[in-house]
RNA sequence: GAGCCGGUAGCUCAGUCGGUAGAGCAUCUGACUUUUAAUCAGAUGGUCGUGGGUUCGAUCCCCCCCCGGCUCACCA
């Protein structure tokens, strides 16, 4: 039988909402209403009146117009207590039958937790003191089909909260309370960046050549043109085509799609900045990083000393800046001499457990070094410097000492949270480093950095003296919001889909 | 990709040393016009993640698979 009713798969309760809904329908109660003009939220009557006590809004005579959803309900018979819940808080209505009329609360009593109500009323206070309006009129405006989880344990299933966000969002607050910051965070990264005469521009996701990061891509198809296309893995090589155009402050906050492992610190998208400033070097971009970074936290969090995870990190200026190599002898407790040569410093990693290529090369090593030593151990926000060019293909070399770059990385608690450097605008010196990653990939290395014969050519039109920065903004926002997972900061992370 | 842990009512959880399951909240019926997890009386609700095996009998033991979490690997 092709119609199979889908009522028989539906618990007591969902059946019994459906017919609630038929019901009121039928007494002519539209359960998806229309016409009802919000004029307040419950933010307005808690900013006008928290100040007033009882006798004060026993006088009061405004009246309120607000609409929400039923997130509470004690009833007495002829009255009940309601919370509903806006876009801006909670606030508690007394429903009386005899302010709103014997109709309309005959059809109030019907009303489930989870329905959205509007309704108009008066301020009072309730015996025990609590702000409260006394509804003069409500109705239903939409019903809910589904059953609010448990008033008090809420929902913590955490595969539910990221598969059903919005159940997540009605009824754990300190959801709603991330994601405020979120878009906060972001404002305020965007004014400073326009604030500094920087351009906001959008440039390309589907990219033909996936360049400006080492990561694998993924890989998408465009019908009409009959060609693969990458998702972009950074946006890094056409901002700085804009700049050789003569936008020589750009910055660009959007997503970036990796296909790799995902985990606590990773989503296969995530959102960076990357911005880039002409006639400035990775020096300047430290101090520029040190001052928005502090700028936000001051906003989001109001101070300089910020809790994560039980502990605190404090950002107050300025930040300690430490070599690679420094960070390396500090945190692994070594002599220096230990890592100045390639053969004593790999037995060194062989002795912390490193299992490495014996081909490894020398700036890979002291990299791999690093984050095996020094990365989970820095807490306060570091500056690292002087990466190996090896590793950095798109940097500008340090002018003394060319098997090093002009980059610097910044760490917090533990993890990396942005990357800078001096951009290589030398169009010769740029089209070895792509060679040399040509030979490494073809050595293997999925992720060696492709050729990309256009942006050569636009540095030969010449590309001023620039530094760039790319941040991770979900790792920013997971700081500044206390939040130990990155899903916890993305709205929709990436799941399996759901098994029926 | 590997290891460990988990999946029982709408939600939060307990439980069965193998004899087909319980609580609280929610829901339903009734009482109640100032409650704050309201209260009181009664009631309903489950293919115990999926499939297979062992067994007289499996939600429980074994195996495969699915989904999730954490750790590791890769990376930002």
């Amino acid at each position: 039988m092709k119609g199979t009713n889908i009522m028989e798969e539906l618990n007591d309760i969902l059946v019994q909402r459906r017919a609630k809904m038929e019901d009121l329908r039928s007494e002519g109660v539209n359960p998806y209403a229309n016409d009802f003009p919000v004029q307040h939220t419950s933010a307005d009557i808690a900013d006008a009146h928290e100040n007033d006590d009882s006798a004060v809004l026993e006088g009061c005579t405004a009246k309120y117009v607000v609409a929400g959803r039923i997130m509470a309900r004690r009833d007495f018979g002829k009255a009940a207590f309601i919370q509903i819940q806006d876009r801006k808080g909670r606030l508690q209505v007394y429903v009386g039958r005899d302010n709103v009329g014997e109709g309309a609360f005959a059809i109030f009593r019907k009303l489930d937790l989870g329905d959205i109500v509007g309704l108009s009323g008066t301020p009072f206070r309730t015996k025990t003191g609590e702000l409260s309006l006394r509804a003069d009129s409500i109705r239903l405006l939409t019903k809910s089909l589904q059953v609010m989880p448990e008033k008090w344990h809420g929902l913590t299933d955490v595969e539910t909260r990221y598969r059903q966000r919005y159940l997540d969002m009605i009824v754990n607050p300190g959801v709603r309370e991330i994601f405020l910051k979120r878009s906060r965070i972001i404002s305020l990264i965007r004014n400073f960046m326009v604030d500094h005469d920087f351009l906001e521009v959008e440039t390309p996701m589907m990219q033909p050549i996936a360049g400006g990061a080492t990561a694998k891509p993924f890989i998408t198809h465009h019908n009409t043109l009959k060609m693969d296309l990458f998702l972009r893995i950074a946006p890094e090589l056409y901002l700085k085509r804009l700049v050789v155009g003569g936008f020589d402050r750009v910055f660009e906050i959007n997503r970036n799609f990796r296909n790799e492992g995902i985990s606590i610190q990773h989503n296969p998208e995530f959102t960076m900045m990357e911005f880039y400033r002409a006639y400035a070097t990775y020096h300047d971009l430290m101090d520029f990083t040190e001052e928005l970074i502090c700028h936000v936290a001051k906003e989001v969090v109001g101070g300089q000393v910020i809790p994560y995870g039980g502990k605190e990190v404090d950002l107050t200026a300025p930040w300690d800046r430490l070599t690679v190599k420094e960070a390396i002898v500090k945190y692994g407790e070594i002599e220096p001499a230990v890592l100045e040569d390639r053969a004593s410093a790999l037995t060194y990693a062989e002795s912390l457990g490193l299992e490495l290529d014996q081909n490894i090369g020398y700036g890979k090593l002291l990299t791999e070094l690093f984050d095996a030593v020094a990365e989970p151990k820095l807490w306060n926000p570091t500056f690292i410097t002087e990466y190996p060019t090896e590793v950095s293909p798109l940097s500008r070399k340090n002018e003394q000492h060319p098997e090093l770059v002009d980059r610097f990385e910044l760490f917090m608690v533990g993890r990396e949270l942005a990357n800078a450097f001096s951009e290589l605008n030398d169009p010769m010196d740029q089209k070895e480093r792509f060679l040399k990653q040509l030979e490494e990939k073809e050595a293997g290395d999925e992720e060696a950095h492709a050729m990309d014969e256009d942006y050569i050519r636009a540095l030969e039109y010449g590309m001023p003296p620039t530094a760039g920065e790319g941040i991770g903004i979900d790792r920013l926002v997971m700081l500044l919001t206390d939040s130990a997972s990155i899903r916890d900061v993305i709205l929709f992370p990436q799941l399996r889909p759901e098994s029926r």
